[in-house]
DNA sequence: CTATTATATATCAAAATGATACATCAAAAA
DNA sequence: TTTTTGATGTATCATTTTGATATATAATAG
């Protein structure tokens, strides 16, 4: 991650739907996005600093009695960066299991363990798989935003994915036993 | 990751197998792990002396001529805590597709961008299944030593979501032209 | 004989992680 | 009514990861 910053391009990408605060920022991450990227405020908030003082972004501050509020707007330099960042050839895309870490060193304990770690992964996955469902079925039956094909799409990954996840868990199981 | 140490558990792992060296540990994460973790020298070889430090690990040091190197070897206490790392209820797993963060951000441009985007990873893709598809048939062709079956089973996983990966790029690309 | 690649250890700046600190405000509970 | 809880909001810190680079020797290829 080193170098890349591209924690800049979700929160570009975010802003160029609508502005936001970087609390928002934040919740938006957890949101949709959440299944395939992660962030924190803190590398959420130095970035929106550094990328205020670049000229990426504006920002608005606001304090109604005595709390403050700083909204951030996307600039025209800022949707450049992220036209640019859309249009570079190469993508890194990294899975980190640790299930899968521990499956591989299975042998280091009895059978059983293993069989109990695919159970509780298999659980999470069914859970995360109901919520990517019923986000992906809202937007089918909402297809009136330009961005909304583009949201379907990742959570259809998701679902996917997921499936095969849960496909695979059975099987494991069963060589295990 | 902070706080965690995980790369502590990859490499107790590894030398619960065999003897290494922090070179041969790169490799070894590099080779049958890659696909679901990753490590570099920057947190190995601190991670080594971490747990030498703390009696995880013995090391013995060769100097062959002019040439140093370090073997290191899981102790009992070493093996004790990778046992306890896999009985450990919970597990994190995390999914960083630069592709989907595109994608999903993919309304800030022409459509045929995105299209472009997902062509690079499908090809990506299936460079990828086809070096998890030979590593399987190797393990399914040579199942006698008992840690084959928990490789298999990690590859498998491998195998069976990059597939579930093409089954959705064709599909994206689909609802997108 | 020379250039390149593999082996091997180590460190560094930059970035991510996950926790925590601090403060305000709305809503619910006592 | 008062208190407490939980949501909103900004910010920083220690620890860890990342990715690059430095350094040096051995083996291989041309």
């Amino acid at each position: 991650m080193a170098r890349e910053r591209k924690i800049n391009m979700v929160i570009l990408g975010l802003l160029s739907h609508e502005n936001l605060t970087g609390y928002d920022i934040k919740k938006r991450i957890d949101g949709a996005i959440n299944f395939f990227w992660k962030g924190s405020f803190g590398n959420i908030y130095p970035a929106l600093k550094d990328m205020e003082q670049t000229g990426l972004l504006t920002k608005k501050e606001e304090s109604t009695g005595g709390r403050e509020k700083i909204t951030y707007r996307i600039t025209d330099e800022g949707k450049k960066v992220l036209k640019n960042w859309l249009r570079e050839e190469q993508a890194s895309n990294e899975l980190k299991y640790e299930t899968l870490l521990k499956l591989f060193f299975g042998g280091a304990d009895n059978r059983k363990i293993s069989v109990h770690n695919i159970e509780i992964f298999e659980e999470q996955i069914k859970e995360d798989l109901k919520v990517l469902k019923s986000y992906c079925k809202a937007l089918e039956n909402a297809p009136e935003d330009k961005d909304h094909l583009y949201f379907y799409l990742t959570a259809s990954f998701g679902v996917e994915t997921y499936e095969a996840y849960l496909k695979w868990c059975t099987k494991a199981k069963r060589m295990l036993q």
